[in-house]
DNA sequence: TTAATACGGATATTTTTTATCTGAATTGAT
DNA sequence: ATCAATTCAGATAAAAAATATCCGTATTAA
């Protein structure tokens, strides 16, 4: 069992444009110069998170992306079905509708015990994920001393200025 | 994300041992025709079961496969963690430590917090798979309509009498 | 001794993930 | 209004992983 690698830069990402308030976002070579990956891979996840409603995209010689709604409403359930898709980890293949004894088909409507119980473990698994917010990860990012440094990060921002903001008027980063 | 498909046949396997007693076994051929999958595939799930000390193995001519313990000591995380090995789903890539503005190592001992609230999921995710025994199960299927049909199994195990019994002796198949 | 069985490693096939590329659309400046 | 620059987005290729299989060896009961 094994999460697609994307869903940690896509969280990173949501991350990094939460501070930036939704009247100023990142190109695509900014997230990924600043993360450190590839930007045609990097594409793949902020179009994923584009179409699920996460982020909003801007063409144009000044585009970007930008958060689409609040922090505190984007939950990391939401990153990890945005890019994994809404598919369950265990899939019931219906062995018991197979070999010598095997049940007809007519008696299976209902899922069989096994799956029950993975879908169970998974549903717990989503209300976990589904209970933590960008916002939850921005206020550690301030408190701790482990994670990013928003600082630096910051400092970086400001001086690559292709960079933000995507549209002209006011508005300021003093949300950091 | 998504599960090793052995998973759902190595659960079938234990629920299939598990009426048997630990006098009484099946062996792989058995196993295999009765789900109706590949034999040296299945041989791959329970070599495995093997190595975790969920099943005991016996080589020779009527050799096969035992349940090693009481059903109700084995959970469907047991399981899972035979097939799958212990690696978590979300692998921390450290991000944080990549880019213009990365942290130096040593500021980097503790989890990010993005890993650490996935890591939070994932044990409540364990916590309900390891809360399910093979007794569980076994115990659905004597009331559920659903699933297996206990008593065709029951006679195709023994009208296969290559399948069983692994060792001479006392032992019945009254666990049924 | 023989037949039947499990084990382990090595090998092919398929699927999934990862990574890249090319074209279409949009914006700002000329 | 047109042009040039810059971006997004869908499609395509490479790499990795999982799935499925085979074969030689060790073991056991008849």
């Amino acid at each position: 069992m094994r999460l697609a690698q994307g869903i940690e830069w896509a969280i990173h990402a949501c991350t990094l444009l939460a501070p930036l308030g939704r009247e100023h976002g990142l190109s695509l070579t900014a997230l990924a110069a600043f993360h450190g990956v590839a930007a045609p891979y990097m594409a793949k996840q902020m179009q994923l998170l584009s179409a699920a409603g996460i982020v909003r995209s801007s063409r144009g010689a000044t585009g970007g992306y930008t958060l689409a709604k609040p922090p505190a409403e984007i939950s990391l359930y939401d990153v990890v079905r945005a890019i994994e898709g809404p598919a369950p980890a265990f899939r019931c293949t219906e062995i018991r509708q197979r070999g010598p004894c095997a049940r007809p088909r007519s008696e299976c409507r209902l899922p069989c015990g096994i799956a029950a119980a993975f879908a169970a473990a998974e549903a717990a698994w989503r209300g976990h994920l589904a209970a933590i917010s960008i916002e939850d990860i921005v206020a550690q990012l301030r408190t701790g001393a482990s994670d990013m440094d928003l600082g630096a990060a910051l400092g970086w921002l400001q001086s690559n200025a292709t960079a933000l903001p995507i549209r002209s008027g006011g508005g300021s980063m003093q949300d950091f």
